[in-house]
DNA sequence: CCGATATGTTTACAGCATAAACATCTATGG
DNA sequence: CCATAGATGTTTATGCTGTAAACATATCGG
């Protein structure tokens, strides 16, 4: 019941089997369902079973349990753009970014998470999975090989996606899959001089 | 030294003068240094001179002054864009997006917290002011007039530069004027199918 | 002028992050 | 095979937090 099941490889050797896991994983499961605001150290040693301060032998402080809940979440949101980026085959642009905001809205408080923590780090997580490098290969693409061009255009590409995220998970406009579909599938923007 | 001067007609009747204005201007205040995490309804009792238990008086708990805080934001936001539509005449849309990442990089607590605190509410907030009717009345005149049309212009337009702001604030790219004038004037977005 | 009400204070409590000292398990070298 | 060092977990303690309850006082309406 209290079962780890997590990536690493050592199975269950010292006191708890692998304490930093069960308790990243812990973080993880509490984000599905409450703020990161409402994480507490103490709660989620309490339900791995574990004293309270065991926390600090694995994370020198809270800070460094959310930045590594955040890195998992940016790793999942990379996972699900290349998924959807194969599946799509030739609309892989959209596809991207669509993925990208349904990411977001299932997984709010992670997603949140990923983007508030995970500041000029780059820190064990293979580049190629990151949300922006997977925009600019397929810009790069779309734009036909042009450098500065693809650049722009990702750029633009992942504030709007992101933007369009974050704006529902705030509940500033409804969380709607129209919508998603108009702002990625519309192509009024910037016909024309503005 | 303590002088409140906000807007409140009240001078300095009761008690404190204006305790909740007070509150709200060291709330805000504290914003232009510190994350909303760090703000705590005791160390702004203190700031202000007055007991812990006192704000309670004002704000049915710290939600309620951190909504506060919100609105008041939204409403700063609103007013630089105003200004910045005002001032630019015809480059207005593009002005009004510039004015609105600029904003978010010179407030970003308070950026952050309007949008986090305002989900669904439209308490005492001139709807005219709000960013996503300053962008929607900008679009209608971009587009000329169609309902459908300037909307999902709209609609675009204030995920782009929502995103930007949030994507700079997170510090997932830099900060940068330049980078700013690349998401708002590039044209390339859309111009083909993709 | 008196009583109601708005405002502010004192006291209290539970929960939090975290530090320090202590205990125990495991692995490793003699 | 065993001692010992380092890794892991626990106990205890501190000072912070939000907020509830009871109390005090200042202001205003009658």
């Amino acid at each position: 019941m209290v079962t780890v099941s997590t990536s690493n490889p050592e199975p269950r050797t010292y006191h708890h089997g692998d304490l930093r896991a069960a308790l990243l994983a812990a973080g993880l499961r509490a984000l599905e369902t409450t703020g990161v605001s409402e994480i507490s150290l103490r709660a989620l040693a309490r339900e791995v079973g574990v004293s309270a301060t065991a926390v600090y032998r694995h994370f020198p402080d809270k800070r460094a349990l959310l930045g590594a809940m955040a890195l998992e979440g940016l790793a999942r949101l990379g996972q699900m753009q290349k998924q959807a980026a194969i599946d799509a085959g030739d609309q892989a642009f959209a596809a991207t970014g669509r993925a990208y905001v349904r990411f977001a809205l299932a997984n709010p408080s992670l997603f949140r998470l990923a983007f508030t923590h995970c500041a000029g780090r780059q820190d064990a997580l293979p580049q190629s999975d990151l949300a922006a490098s997977m925009l600019l290969k397929n810009a790069a693409r779309a734009t036909g090989g042009d450098e500065v061009a693809a650049r722009r255009y990702a750029l633009q590409a992942w504030a709007l996606v992101h933007g369009l995220a974050m704006l529902m998970l705030d509940g500033q406009i409804p969380a709607d899959e129209a919508l998603i579909d108009q702002v990625i599938d519309g192509r009024t923007l910037w016909k024309k001089g503005a």
